[in-house]
RNA sequence: CGGGAUGUAGCGCAGUCUGGUAGCGCGCUUGGUUCGGGACCAAGAGGCCGUGGGUUCAAAUCCCACCAUCCCGACCA
């Protein structure tokens, strides 16, 4: 490929609008262009690297038994309905109206479609299991689009969707997507991390996140460098170190603390540490409104009370609802007295004598305590992981890491082919609901991951597997004959064996198209200019190292050849590991 | 949606306070000289100054409204 040729506007400097690396380079090396907030063109450098991914995707998805499909992007409101996530799903699905005033949307994920689809054509556990796949673009009406294509709002994903008779079935294909996924982000070349996950508002028991590490990672990781476990702070649980306290329980007291309301002010107020005072908040869920109580020093997780307590969704109560449900003004809440539900954070359960809200206005209460004062309903893991934690399994401190998520696998269960009468006969010719499991991937997602792994201070380095390109070919001075002679013939020698070669044979100085092959992430370059063919060789320099080494004109197609070889091989070694470790950890 | 900021040539920016011919760098075009880390000389092209309204003899500049974009927060298979 002739880069004259070529659309791949490279830019000196990247828009003032792009905050990320990748974002950045993305932008400069003429990858993508921005057309609205949340929204990309893929221009033809940017699109081969994406192809890459998604081929990739796509063979690890087929070598582990999924069949690709293509469903569509615009779905009808009645299968949304069906599911009951047309009300429940919200502002990011971008609904629509057809000139029929037909309702629908765009889709954000397409478990409702997949379910439709197989429903009624899947009759009999002899067809079990199945799973299918697509790559698509997806639509999320996100509210803050950002970071390019790491966050948009229009953006490619993989979603496969297993079919099975029973739990063991689920569980199997769950393993197996898995290791597929290990595999996939392994070939592209990506330092990652399976972690632990919350399973949000899809649902569901069980669910990993597959992490690409990276300081501009939006999720925070909690791995044991010791045994192993990871997990999204969403989710990690340290373990309980304190002692539980055995003091008299002197009687409880109720103290007017006139206008204190935070935790702060309160205990500044009564002279107590955070750690004694302990926070009650309230939740709107849809199993109505419930209390949480977690350490004055502490945050709580609602992702956790959210999974604790089963709820499809859950929010903090607004201030009016605190009053109607405590009878005490927000700041004044406590388990005293309270008529709904009392959930306690593990550390709590261990206080004696501990100071709470009195949920009536400017009171609190000293030497507050569990059993005597108060029922919880359910003791467990509420608060979100600090550093310094510990590991809940084998007690070494957490490391804390921030990690852009790439992947997820879910086990679904029934939640979906339940309400939509997604049934087969089983052996006993008894009907039973399909155990599901859903799997993503963002692909453009992952390019811009594998950038921000992948790069120095003068623009990418592919790993080889994603590079658009595999070789830069660099001629010094194209106008000069004999090295466009060379140029020329090296080239199609070069596709001869295979290889992808982009020509710079732009009337150029040398510094641009140096430049231009660093920014742009090629792996080999080669330069070929009067000074290397005096000496009947060209210049080999890999992008990953800076290293310059001549090879003779004769040898260079077949030496390239042989260092992309390498390349692979590498990263096929790095897959196979991956995939052995991956099978460890998933049985 | 709350808080903050910005919209001037393809990109990066100045000009706005103090109203009076719309500028700079990069990029682009033409010619010439160059050719190992974003070359040099010369001549050019390119702008509803985000949109609409208002004030004024006169608005990129002052006032009002709107729109868009970015940052922080809440949100997020």
């Amino acid at each position: 490929m002739k880069i004259s040729r070529y659309y791949m506007p490279t830019f000196r400097e990247a828009p003032a609008e792009a905050e990320l690396i990748s974002h950045q380079l993305m932008l400069r090396a003429g990858m993508i262009k921005k057309v609205a907030a949340g929204i990309y063109n893929w221009l033809p450098l940017g699109l081969r690297s994406l192809r890459k991914v998604e081929n990739i995707v796509r063979e690890e998805m087929n070598r582990a038994g999924a069949h690709e499909v293509f469903l569509p992007v615009v779905q009808p409101a009645e299968l949304w309905k069906e599911s009951g996530r047309w009300d429940a799903y919200g502002k990011e699905l971008l609904r629509i109206k057809d000139r029929h005033e037909h309702a629908g949307c765009l889709g954000p994920t397409h478990e409702e479609v997949i379910v439709d689809l197989v429903r009624g054509q899947l009759r009999s556990w002899r067809q079990l299991p199945v799973n299918l796949y697509q790559i698509q673009e997806k639509f999320r009406d996100e509210i803050r689009p950002r970071f390019g294509v790491m966050r948009s709002r229009e953006f490619g994903m993989k979603d496969a969707y297993s079919f099975d008779a029973d739990e063991a079935g689920a569980a199997k294909s769950y393993s197996q997507m898995y290791v597929a996924y290990a595999r996939i982000f392994a070939r592209c070349g990506l330092e990652f991390r399976p972690v632990e996950a919350a399973t949000g508002q899809i649902g569901g028991k069980f669910s990993h996140e597959f992490m690409v590490l990276a300081e501009a990672g939006e999720d925070t990781l909690a791995v044991c460098p010791k045994c192993g476990y990871a997990a999204n702070l969403e989710k990690a649980e340290a373990k309980v170190t304190q002692q539980p306290e055995t003091d008299a329980e002197p009687p409880l007291q109720k103290i007017n603390t006139p206008g204190q309301k935070t935790v702060e002010e309160v205990c500044a107020f009564l002279k107590v540490a955070p750690q004694k005072l302990v926070k009650t908040l309230i939740f709107e869920s849809d199993q109505g409104p419930v209390a949480a109580m977690v350490r004055g020093d502490r945050e709580l997780n609602p992702s956790k009370l959210q999974s604790l307590i089963g709820a499809a969704w859950l929010e903090m109560a607004t201030p009016e609802r605190i009053s109607e449900v405590t009878q005490g003004p927000l700041g004044f809440s406590g388990p005293v007295g309270l008529k709904i539900p009392v959930y306690l954070d593990q550390e709590v359960a261990l206080l004696k004598n501990f100071v709470t809200g009195a949920n009536e206005k400017d009171f609190h209460y000293l030497n507050t305590n569990l059993a005597r004062d108060f029922k919880a309903a359910q003791i467990a893991d509420l608060r979100v992981a600090v550093p310094g934690d510990l590991c809940h399994r084998c007690g070494a401190e957490f490391k804390f890491q921030k990690g852009i998520e790439v992947g997820q696998v879910f086990k679904l269960g029934l939640k979906y082919s339940q309400p939509m009468n997604a049934a087969f006969l089983d052996q006993g010719g008894k009907e039973q609901f399909f155990v599901m499991g859903c799997y993503g991937i963002g692909t453009s997602r992952t390019v811009a991951a594998a950038i921000e792994q992948h790069h120095d201070p003068n623009g990418i380095i592919w790993p080889i597997t994603v590079a658009p390109f595999q070789v830069y070919l660099a001629p010094i001075n194209y106008k000069e004959e004999r090295t466009k002679q060379a140029a020329d013939r090296l080239e199609s020698e070069l596709e001869a064996l295979g290889l992808e070669v982009l020509l710079d044979d732009r009337d150029d100085s040398p510094g641009v198209k140096f430049k231009d092959a660093d920014l742009t992430g090629i792996p080999l370059r080669i330069v070929v200019g009067e000074k290397t063919l005096a000496k009947e060789s060209v210049e080999f320099k890999l992008r990953s190292a800076p290293d310059k080494t001549l090879v003779p004109v004769g040898e260079a197609a077949a030496k390239a050849k042989t260092l992309v070889e390498e390349q692979l091989n590498q990263i096929a070694r790095q897959a196979e590991a991956a995939e052995q470790s991956a099978l460890k950890e998933i049985s």
